[in-house]
DNA sequence: ATCAACCTTCCAGCGACTGGAAGGTCAAGC
DNA sequence: GCTTGACCTTCCAGTCGCTGGAAGGTTGAT
């Protein structure tokens, strides 16, 4: 199966395919035209890492989450981990964002929106409100 | 003030605040010895973006905003805009965010944690649950 | 034979910094 | 006056995760 083919059943651009070869992720056979040639497994490999990335995993995640994957030994501690300290990072991102929408609303809010030249946004930016 | 001094004062590190310079946001002077030279209100802008950019404006928004905060003629309405368009991007990340949040909250719900080598998550990652 | 649609490699760029090398300047202590 | 160390300068390279584009080879259909 060529490129073209496994980015449409992975989701995956091309470009992000070759990628993830250069980065080591997944090393396809190779046909003697040269293009690459993805096998069924090669198709899951991708799909896993579609998915992982998309739930927020860096690369370097997905490349651990693909080794265990790949291990039949492994213990799912180890999966559990890592998604728990993920879901304690994306805690943490979703209480920062809510705390900067607090004072972004209470700027907006605060603004005449008019033609005035004096606004509070840009007050409180530069005095430190 | 040499920018250590202004790097403390504004709270960014100085690599940034030469960056900062770079990109044309900001234009102090030059002692003699070539040594940057901010003045106070150099100080003011710096801590200007500092902010924003914690609240999570763009560099170039900052940069617009930085142009409406210099401009004694603006529209308060300008920065309202602005500051409105970025508040419906936070309330999309917080959305993304918390949908991520239950998946995964799922998936290490599901997991049993233990030696055995089956596990849920990579399952759940591989089949497209 | 020709054409489009694929594939290949390689190089460069995004945003917003950050790190490090190589060298100039300054103030303090001896 | 000389050294030491902290500061400053510029410039180049790297980060992350791709993405775009150029230049060229292959395939399949007409």
């Amino acid at each position: 199966m060529n490129i073209g083919e496994a980015s449409e059943r992975s989701g995956l651009p091309s470009k992000t395919i070759r990628y993830y070869e250069d980065i080591g992720l997944i090393r396809p056979e190779r046909g003697g035209n040269g293009y690459r040639d993805y096998a069924a497994t090669d198709i899951h490999k991708l799909r896993f890492l579609q998915r992982s990335r998309g739930l927020g995993f860096s690369v370097e995640e997905c490349r651990q989450l693909l080794a265990l994957y790949e291990d039949k030994d492994r213990a799912s501690a180890d999966v559990k981990d890592i998604a728990e300290t993920k879901l304690a990072e994306i805690d943490r991102k979703i209480r920062e964002l809510t705390e900067l929408r607090r004072t972004l609303e209470h700027l907006v809010h605060a603004c005449h929106g008019n033609d005035r030249p004096d606004c509070p946004i840009l007050e409180e930016l530069s005095d430190g409100g």
